[in-house]
DNA sequence: GTATGTGCAAATCATTTGCATTCTC
DNA sequence: GAGAATGCAAATGATTTGCACATAC
């Protein structure tokens, strides 16, 4: 299987731009940990390991890792958008408390079901879905 | 059944806040249409209407109208939130196309005994879930 | 060599806040 | 009458853009 850096390289060819390690250093960081990131936040990461990258530099390339399905958006909270890497991770889904912010991740099979049913009956090619339970985790269910 | 305005009155009295005609001038406008709506867009669907209403007003109201189970996030589109009302409506998920915007909407009644299933398994209270699909639409997949 | 990408600083856009005034209860 | 809500204008915070310089191809 082709590493996200090969994917990515591949993609800019491609479309004809051009690759740079700054790319290549944020791809790195936002495949380095499971979690999920927002912009701010993975600056600051890179800004840690004294990578000098700007977060216009972030911005500018959200739009092709969208495109080129390495990465999705998962939800949009506290002002922003969070992102999730996908190339080489299995598809999952968020369940996410409302009071305290608990996000558990689950896979559910069932939903790649529903998606197939839905492209049939609207003639659509689905490309990907997203799926967020919201609620009240076990602790904070006690006092809604 | 009681109409959203009778649901609005009722949690403002419970929550000891005041209501005011510009709110329930809001509400009226929300439940008005089908449609989703945006912040920016309900103020100026109210300005047509010569209602004097302002966007922090609007602003304002949101997480009580969240809050009273009257409207839902339904996406992160164009750089801000758009809501959809669904006091009152069959509860229904999105299939988006990617390229034209175009929006489905759908009911999946599987998804509830997922969510069953999940508030099961991680002992959560699941108050509400959001399913999307993207993809492209028929006239869209054809030059993708 | 050309055109794309970068960092910086400034601009933009959605949303929030401070405050004086108005209105609900 | 007290405390909330309103509108306005200003502040905030995320994201985008203009521009001069650097660099990939």
């Amino acid at each position: 299987m082709k590493s996200e850096i090969e994917v990515f390289r591949e993609f800019i060819r491609k479309k004809g731009l051009r690759n740079t390690p700054e790319r290549e250093a944020i791809i790195k960081e936002i495949f380095a940990t499971h979690d999920h990131f927002d912009v701010d936040e993975l600056y600051l990461r890179l800004k840690n390991k004294k990578q000098k990258i700007s977060k216009p530099s972030i911005y500018r390339l959200i739009p092709y890792l969208l495109e080129s399905g390495l990465i999705q958006e998962a939800y949009f909270e506290d002002g922003h958008l969070h992102y999730e890497h996908i190339y080489g991770h299995e598809h999952h889904c968020h369940l996410r408390c409302l009071k305290c912010g608990k996000i558990i991740e689950f896979e559910e099979k069932s939903l790649k079901k529903i998606e197939k049913k839905l492209a049939e009956k609207h003639d659509f090619f689905i490309k990907a879905h997203k799926f967020e339970a919201l609620g009240y985790c076990s602790k904070c269910k006690v006092n809604i």
